[in-house]
DNA sequence: AAGTGGTCTAGACCACAGA
DNA sequence: CTGTGGTCTAGACCACTTT
């Protein structure tokens, strides 16, 4: 027994909710009219569209004015991919793969470094370089830019997940992160470390990761071998807002 | 002049957004009570309601029974990236684009697309092919995948957003899609189509895209001009969804 | 006790879709 | 035209938190 009276717009959505999982209400039909269910249930109209509205955001039906509210889902939604490091992201699919740390300074940031992680013009930052290989072929050359502040030093185990670095020994926790990528040539550095030939297409890979609060804590720029690595994701097709 | 005029619940949400985001209304404080907007607007307090929920639902305020509306941030809280077409993405980044279809034809499919399309050996695909130009500039040349089964022609408007297509004229709801990405040489014809030498690099993007019951209804196929492009997407790292 | 958000009622008019 | 969801009003009682 909940500890919580069920309200009548709880009783009337998992009533309805009921209904569409056990395909009682097909996909792709409408349910009853607002005023049906007002007056089948009786209750009153605000009470319907409360429950209609959950239904809307759990994603089960889609309300179209001069037509009526359709079931467009009859179970929970699929996950969404979330935001993983890349060498967490290898280790799920299977692949392991071996990090060779280029280099490790702490040096004051260029410009669009400084930029994206919102950082005072005085602070410096972690600056990592680093080459990942699978079964001994060169897969990517990474940078990664951590603020200083945090505390992070060059003498860390950086052929360790960098965000299990962040997490466990810094007590960082990344919310979330925004992935830009665009396909390039690979530069003559780059070309040197990944095994290829100067401009052999190139997956560029930016990200920014945040912590709580909005506050950037990690900015990564990788240049990824096209030919070896596939970047996945999974999206849902939400509601559009505003 | 908007073509729909707002709402009074839109203004008031709108007017308490600015309010918030400006920083009159201070992170940590609480909003003027229900009752109080209510008379200040003379509106109704359900009206009232209607803006402070969408206003929770942006993630800038909590309601605490007995204690107020309160502040929690300043700016709108992040959303995870969802699934758009193409056109949709590029609309919503404010880059107007123009889609030339090169061919529309029903056929077979070629294996690995009835293979991702889960189909029947017997059932037939609409293969579109469209180059997209941003400012008469060549952008991407896209193949299109849709099973024939569903209604699809070849005669419908395939300068329009496909997924406006598929859910307005043909009540498909798309619900998630899967992106894998890789960046490339450009091949011969897409060389000349994008506009560029062949072995140019181009990001490489295949997608399916499922309707209700995880039934692929669609797969792409895009060559997209690395230089012009940057596939953009915002993740949220952990679990813990709704 | 006073004030808050949460729920609920019983109406009303509107714009839009479809027959 | 009818029926639909979208918006809006002017009340009401409740459970909860704070004073």
């Amino acid at each position: 027994m909940p500890r919580t009276p069920a309200t009548k717009y709880h009783q009337l959505r998992d009533f309805l909710r009921g209904r569409i999982v056990s395909g009682e209400y097909e996909v792709g039909t409408t349910i009853p009219a607002e005023r049906d269910l007002q007056a089948t249930f009786g209750v009153s109209r605000s009470t319907v569209r409360h429950a209609l509205r959950d239904l809307t955001d759990l994603g089960l039906v889609r309300a179209t004015v001069g037509v009526g509210t359709v079931v467009i889902r009859s179970r929970p939604a699929v996950q969404q991919s979330s935001l993983r490091g890349f060498t967490e992201d290898l280790a799920v699919r299977g692949t392991p793969t071996t990090a060779h740390v280029v280099s490790a300074v702490i040096s004051p940031p260029p410009p669009h470094v400084r930029d994206r992680l919102e950082l005072p013009a005085t602070e410096a930052v972690l600056h990592l370089v680093r080459l990942r290989s699978v079964a001994g072929t060169p897969l990517a050359l990474m940078h990664n830019f951590v603020p200083a502040s945090i505390g992070i030093g060059v003498d860390e185990d950086f052929t360790r997940p960098l965000y299990e670095l962040l997490e466990r020994d810094h007590e960082r926790f990344i919310t979330y992160g925004r992935d830009s990528i665009t396909a390039r040539a690979a530069r003559e550095d780059e070309a040197q470390h990944l095994d290829v030939s100067p401009g052999t297409p190139v997956l560029n890979l930016k990200r920014i990761a945040y912590v709580e609060h909005d506050r950037p804590i990690e900015y990564v720029e990788a240049a990824v071998r096209g030919d070896l690595y596939e970047y996945n994701v999974t999206l849902l097709r939400g509601k559009e807002r505003r």
